[in-house]
RNA sequence: GCGCCCGUAGCUCAACUGAUAGAGCACCAGACUACAGAUCUGGGGGUCAGAGGUUCAGAUCCUUUCGGGCGCGCCA
């Protein structure tokens, strides 16, 4: 079997890939929380650990491996934005999570396993406050509960942050109700103009990090193989949220691997509205606003992929445009995707998703000629999209299609340039490229 | 300020556990083309951010400086 080795934020070094049980490999990702269109910086994950799901099927098996990646349905931000458009809170999530599905979809990403949905899993968070309580490492204090940092020894060690360091740098001032600054919320009361749900500490909802901690157990149990996850989400959510997996189930570890992909920058700037280089998914897909037009899910897929994970990423319309050149080429080379995939290109992704040395390899099956590893390899990139540019055309089209270019051959047998030319100019009107070379003429779509 | 990640050809990145630094794109020149595109062949291009150290040997390991990113604010 592939030997996987990955890179652990906490241990800070690649290891060796080890699954708990091997015929159930168990992932969790941090998905969307659903309040607005996702941009091409949330769809780094998405892609990241896409390419991750797909190397773990193809090693152990594509019924072997759970895949959870859930959607916050409950956040503050949800609350303010639903008040905004004058919508209830649950017109905004369904309406923000179906496009969100179609801009993943777009992108070539498989369906997780299961994508759950945080409103579902009330239950789950609640038992888990109250184990906390029972043990020491919460308490309940003015309709709020609060988890108890200093209650637990190791705290900090995925970020490699000391508690005194962080008091040191903190900058907001604490909530009278807190016991110690570094204490976070487990639940909060909410008002009656907000979402709230019964608890034994009143009416409420949920802290940010509980969601997480309530899926994943729910899901996957007390302690699984891989977490994932943007940077960002290091300090302070993911360190909470073994915090309080651990302390609730009295475990060492939540998960064994913590993977962490790398932010986007855009044309060499952070993105953010203020600076209008703010870009969505669903315009790079569907409008033209980024480099002039629109782009194929496939094409922002590859130009993802041809920057490593933990790598910065430099968002830029030169790249989308690189990738669309390289994947046509790919998909001109390509042969049948049935068969297996490169095994050097598997080698790659198994070292620690080696994305940029996959697509590397890619090149060098299109050098070498071997179409159909080539196509196989695609396909395992999750990049095989022959509708784009081998479009399926209908039979009585070809014919056509051939019959025309039949009578431009001959045309330029008898030097009627004029009627070659004329030729040529109907059948670009139907969309079709032409291509002389040494065998003959071929043709393809025009994209 | 503190913590973490990262600096390799014009650009995006390989080279992991040390041994003449590689690929794609871009560029240049040929081939093939009525022309062009596409394709094929070949080519130029790098004091591996800088400086020390360990070593027979360092892009790779250690120290340090500089530069960039992220976190320390419920912004992926």
């Amino acid at each position: 079997m592939t030997e996987l080795r990955f890179y652990d934020t906490l241990r800070r070094d690649k290891v060796a890939f080890a699954p708990i049980d091997p015929a159930r490999v168990r992932m969790y990702v941090c998905g969307p929380t659903v309040y607005d269109y996702a941009h091409i910086g949330n769809a780094r994950p998405i892609l990241v650990f896409d390419v991750l799901f797909r190397l773990l099927r193809h090693v152990y098996g594509a019924d072997h491996v759970t895949y959870v990646r859930n959607i916050t349905d409950v956040d503050d931000k949800i609350n303010a934005r639903a008040a905004e458009r004058g919508i209830t809170i649950r017109q905004l999530t369904e309406e923000t999570n179906a496009v969100f599905q179609d801009d993943v979809k777009a992108l070539g990403a498989l369906a997780p396993t299961v994508q759950p949905r945080a409103t579902e899993h009330i239950a789950e968070m609640i038992a888990i406050i109250e184990r906390l309580i029972a043990s020491g490492h919460a308490y309940a204090a003015q309709g709020h509960v609060l988890f108890s940092v200093p209650s637990m020894a190791d705290y900090g060690k995925l970020s490699r942050r000391s508690l005194d360091e962080m008091i040191a740098g903190a900058r907001v001032d604490v909530a009278s109700y807190k016991k110690d600054e570094m204490d976070f919320v487990l639940w909060k009361p909410s008002s009656a103009a907000e979402p709230g749900w019964d608890s034994p500490w009143g009416r409420g909802r949920p802290g940010w990090h509980i969601e997480c901690s309530a899926m994943s157990w729910k899901h996957l149990g007390e302690t699984f193989d891989i977490h994932g996850g943007g940077v960002d989400l290091v300090f302070p959510h993911h360190e909470n949220e073994i915090a309080q997996s651990c302390c609730a189930f009295d475990r060492p570890v939540m998960a064994n691997v913590w993977m962490h992909n790398g932010f986007l920058q855009v044309e060499g700037d952070k993105m953010s509205k203020s600076l209008g280089n703010f870009v969505t998914i669903h315009e790079l897909l569907h409008g033209t606003s980024f480099g002039g037009r629109s782009w194929p899910g496939a094409v922002l897929r590859l130009a993802m992929l041809r920057t490593h994970y933990r790598q910065p990423i430099d968002w830029t319309a030169k790249a989308l445009e690189e990738a669309e050149s390289a994947l046509r080429r790919f998909h001109q080379a390509a042969g049948s995707p049935d068969g297996a995939p490169s095994e050097q290109l598997v080698a790659a992704l198994a070292d620690d998703l080696n994305t940029p040395a996959a697509l590397a390899e890619l090149h060098a099956l299109r050098a070498a000629g071997k179409a159909d590893r080539l196509a196989a390899s695609l396909a395992l990139l999750g990049l095989w999209t022959p509708q784009l540019y081998r479009a399926e055309i209908d039979p009585a089209f070809a014919a056509k299609v051939d019959a025309l270019i039949a009578a431009r051959l001959d045309a330029r047998k008898a030097k009627n340039w004029a009627e070659s030319d004329r030729l040529r100019d109907e059948l670009v009107a139907l969309g079709v490229a032409i291509k002389d070379g040494k065998d003959g003429t071929s043709w393809e779509m025009k994209r």
